[in-house]
DNA sequence: TAGTTTTCTTGCCAAATGGCAAGTATTCCT
DNA sequence: AGGAATACTTGCCATTTGGCAAGAAAACTA
């Protein structure tokens, strides 16, 4: 199971840890559009992208949609804040395709938390790292002009270029989908 | 002493534990332009700033430089990443005007965390908490214009608005201090 | 305080981006 | 497959921002 390999990158879970995990998570599919949190809800599951993409956006002060955070294979999905701060979503996370994972609820984390002793540690670096990546790639955008906004974007993640619709990844990036439109012309024609 | 204050929010510290941090840090001043922490050294300490202001720049991959935050009175100062993870830091970190700041070093960091049990705790809950704002705010930095960004600049920082130079605020907001200049005026012309 | 350096402002123009309308392509649904 | 909805492209023009040069203002230094 994925999942498995996602944490145990230092082997160090015994096969019954193993079992554990297995026994007590949910393998869900979620049709592209759906929501897996929605804005205003508290989030009770964290989930494990086995394929498709989704995508975090909330609406900012004038009311426009920003899409801030893509998620996708082999990585986790979940309003962090909101599962572990017990507080409503800020913003909702929708599948961009349709998607698999595999779901974690609060009971059998607290379960995984209670038994298995890296698994808190071992979650809570790669949340790090992902938040960590992601303030940076953001910094980097921000003394980026569009061209070079998208050309990261492609470096950083070349995957999701080509799958995620073009008005996600323009907001994302903070230009307009007409910019990034003739932008993706512009790179073609090189 | 202000960095008491600033950790003792829930006023659970003994008056032990508060000499004990009074008799282990030192009170530094550091002159305008000098350095706190230089870009490839691992960082050994962290600041408290009790005067002043400092900005932490790095240079992206055209060799610009990139002030990328600032760090005023009653906030912590110091590359987090180096001191934690005991790796040489990304960026420099710089007075922006003379600052007076309290040390705590590697010995008395350790110290403190052995012997004030929620020091640790604490202490990372509110470098997080700078974390996640700081993270915010460059978001809504991605979708502003120029004027905007300024705005929203001044509204979030309003004390570093004035006190730190223009060159400094428009590379974080990742605009020229010409575009800056001419913001200002035709803000203050209202 | 006079001279020097640094920082900031301003004018001019070029380039990049946005806004909008219309049209095209693609996807979705039954 | 046919029609509807959604997503994308393109042209036109307005606006914003950048780049650069020159000069003004402020800060620093001796």
């Amino acid at each position: 199971m994925k999942l498995i390999d996602f944490i145990n990158t230092n082997n160090q879970l015994s096969d019954i840890e193993k079992e554990l995990i297995v026994n007590n998570v949910e393998v869900r599919t979620i049709a592209n559009k759906d929501y897996f949190v929605k804005s205003g809800t508290r989030s009770n599951e964290i989930g494990f992208v086995t394929s498709g993409i989704f995508r975090y956006f909330f609406y900012d002060g004038d009311g426009n949609e920003v899409t801030s955070h893509f998620m996708a294979e082999d990585e986790l999905v979940g309003s962090i804040t909101s599962f572990f701060e017990f507080t409503p979503s800020a913003g909702s996370i929708q599948a961009v395709t349709d998607c698999e994972l595999i779901i974690i609820n609060r009971d059998s984390w607290d379960l995984f938390c209670s038994e298995i002793p890296q698994w808190e540690t071992s979650i809570q670096k790669k949340i790090n790292e992902v938040i960590l990546r992601k303030a940076n790639f953001q910094r980097s955008l921000i003394n980026s002009d569009a061209k070079n906004a998208y050309l990261k974007f492609m470096n950083t993640f070349p995957s999701l270029a080509q799958r995620v619709p073009l008005n996600y990844i323009a907001s994302y990036l903070g230009i307009t989908p007409f910019s990034l439109s003739r932008i993706r012309k512009a790179i073609a024609s090189l």
